[in-house]
DNA sequence: CCCATTGCGTAGACCGTTCTACAGAATGGC
DNA sequence: GCCATTCTGTAGAACGGTCTACGCAATGGG
């Protein structure tokens, strides 16, 4: 089966088995123009034949790696799971492949992965909910094609962006507690080290306090923050719930708060839905749980995934201008948020 | 700063500029031997000033890329963000670099995702409960450094081990629940569609098993199976807890599962504690959460992580004998199994 | 029938490292 | 003071692809 020295088999031992220079075989192997029917065919079943595979870093060396990167901030949350499975789909049928790192929120890491990835050839990135200024942003963009997920950014031309419309996702979820008799609406946010106007929880955030406003309700508007750490979560719950004023109903800016939520409310002793109402976004998983019934707001990572992956390599293949994708997001109520008793 | 036709800082550049031969900095580059300190400074701070970054598709050329794959079976659960951030934890001071992929539990993918891994040159895989073939494994170890998480495979010597003992957690869990007044404990396990012996969930249910004997409780043994997904796995549930000979209690093999029993438990309208004592394994982070309460077994996969990375850098410095670590697993006790009333 | 065009295939430089082989200088034992 | 050994550093061939430049045939328009 195999042969040479090293054990590999290379495109020059293809081009032998099949009687053609190494060019050709290059050619056939990028779907190059200038190779016949009966020669692709040939130089096709030479490769099965022999078992070659394309070693990804000598393509690297002149022309494509065919390897995307992915930068997800987070693996705990399995709203990243459905974005990933999106960009599986897309590029199912194509010679790409993702890889991905996980920054874990810090920018510090972020910046070595995106380092790694670009040291590593890879064609482009799909960068999701990146923590970095946008100057970082650009100067990536600038080096690599670039994606970006969960991040609005539809000014600046040097990337591609897909994102759910988080302004219209806020009103959904206010407009939804007003109707079922909740008035008094807090919004849990993200403690964002650097505040920038483009991180999609600042989005929501505007989308919740124009609902307010429209309704009648700018008094009651309240917000409050914590970090990403389960800890700190908790304790920001605790005292938005054990506050004097405590809100009729938290809308949190991901689930995973949103659980947290919940849980904070049943220590206290606390009805969901009756005492308080809880609505969470991204629809993950867990909020079909009979435990959680959690009321959210569904984005579909699968899409916003799939549309990322499909805009960079269209990016790749030499568009120039950028592209701005936009899914609207869908309200799905669960017990968490009915109305009021 | 930079120069270049193509903008990129090579070894090159970075020789001209220190006055040494490109051999000598690409000695430095990889620690190797021969060189003074005096030059290596010399080296190090032209590569400093000029942003020299190492091409990481050269070096897999000949050398090696310093990139590890790693191959998650799915991004849902987060025990296996755990696992990751040992991972990342034991490569922080090293050269080397992870990039996942995610098997989906599909072995075509697994598959796909490991021969992508080998054609990038990457130096070592660690394999996370891979839901391959022996030999399949054993092929691939022959190939490239392997280490291996979450599957018992003490005798071959092709790859390291790393894995929780988990008889002695099947053992901890039904001892736990006969002390808190449980003896009709079922054990819900995950339906592999090739039994292995090897599979954490099979070790599982050894632990079960014999446990029940030791405790006179063998009459009582019973196994209930289903696949991954959510569906499947209320199904199964569903028709466990409305069987005629409803368990006092179910010891699921992963969270995930738990969670899913004590949804249906409660769509059922059966109270846990009480009506239903539920036991799940991995100890992750939602077993904590009020709703929840979830008793659980941790096997630390941070531990798990860092220990198979060291394992696999080791291996690629040359160790040629296998290694098997295994992590004692430790029962965490909830309100999910408390001392029936 | 001539020349331009198009289609198909080849030769060989090139990408940025690693690594082998070797050379010259310094050291040390006797 | 000689030779063996160790220490530093160099030259240049790999590695396995891609891609530019080019050559030869076949085609087709006038």
């Amino acid at each position: 089966m195999a042969k040479a020295r090293n054990g590999r088999v290379t495109i020059r031992d293809v081009a032998e088995d099949a009687g053609v220079s190494v060019a050709a075989v290059s050619k056939v192997l990028r779907d190059a123009y200038g190779v016949s029917d009966a020669l692709r065919a040939r130089v096709k079943s030479s490769m099965h034949s022999l078992g070659y595979r394309p070693h990804a870093a000598a393509r690297g060396m002149r022309g494509q790696t065919y390897t995307l990167g992915v930068l997800l901030p987070d693996l705990r949350n399995p709203f990243f799971a459905d974005i990933m499975a999106g960009i599986n789909d897309a590029l199912e049928r194509t010679q790409y492949q993702a890889m991905l790192g996980v920054g874990l929120s810090a920018t510090s890491l972020e910046h070595a992965l995106v380092d790694a990835m670009v040291d590593r050839q890879m064609d482009g990135l799909i960068l999701v909910a990146p923590r970095m200024q946008l100057a970082e942003l650009e100067a990536i963009a600038a080096t690599i094609p670039t994606a970006l997920i969960g991040l609005h950014l539809p000014g600046s031309s040097l990337f591609d962006t897909v994102n759910d419309d988080d302004q219209l996702g806020g009103r959904l979820v206010v407009r939804h507690l007003q109707e079922n008799g909740y008035r008094n609406i807090a919004y849990f946010s993200l403690d964002l080290p650097s505040r920038g106007q483009s991180a999609t929880t600042v989005h929501r955030e505007l989308g919740y306090r124009a609902a307010m406003q429209e309704l009648g309700l700018g008094r009651q508007t309240r917000v409050v923050v914590a970090p990403q750490t389960a800890r700190e979560i908790q304790v920001a719950a605790r005292h938005l719930l054990e506050s004097r004023q405590r809100p009729e109903a938290i809308f949190c800016w991901t689930d995973f708060v949103a659980l947290e939520v919940l849980s904070v409310a049943r220590e206290l002793g606390l009805a969901v839905p009756g005492d308080l109402a809880v609505v969470g976004y991204d629809n993950t998983s867990s909020c079909d749980l009979a435990q959680n019934a959690l009321t959210s707001i569904d984005q579909s990572g699968q899409v916003l995934g799939l549309q990322a992956a499909r805009l960079l390599t269209e990016r790749i293949k030499g568009r120039e201008s950028a592209e701005h994708f936009v899914v609207t997001p869908r309200l799905v109520a669960r017990s968490s948020s009915a109305r009021r008793g």
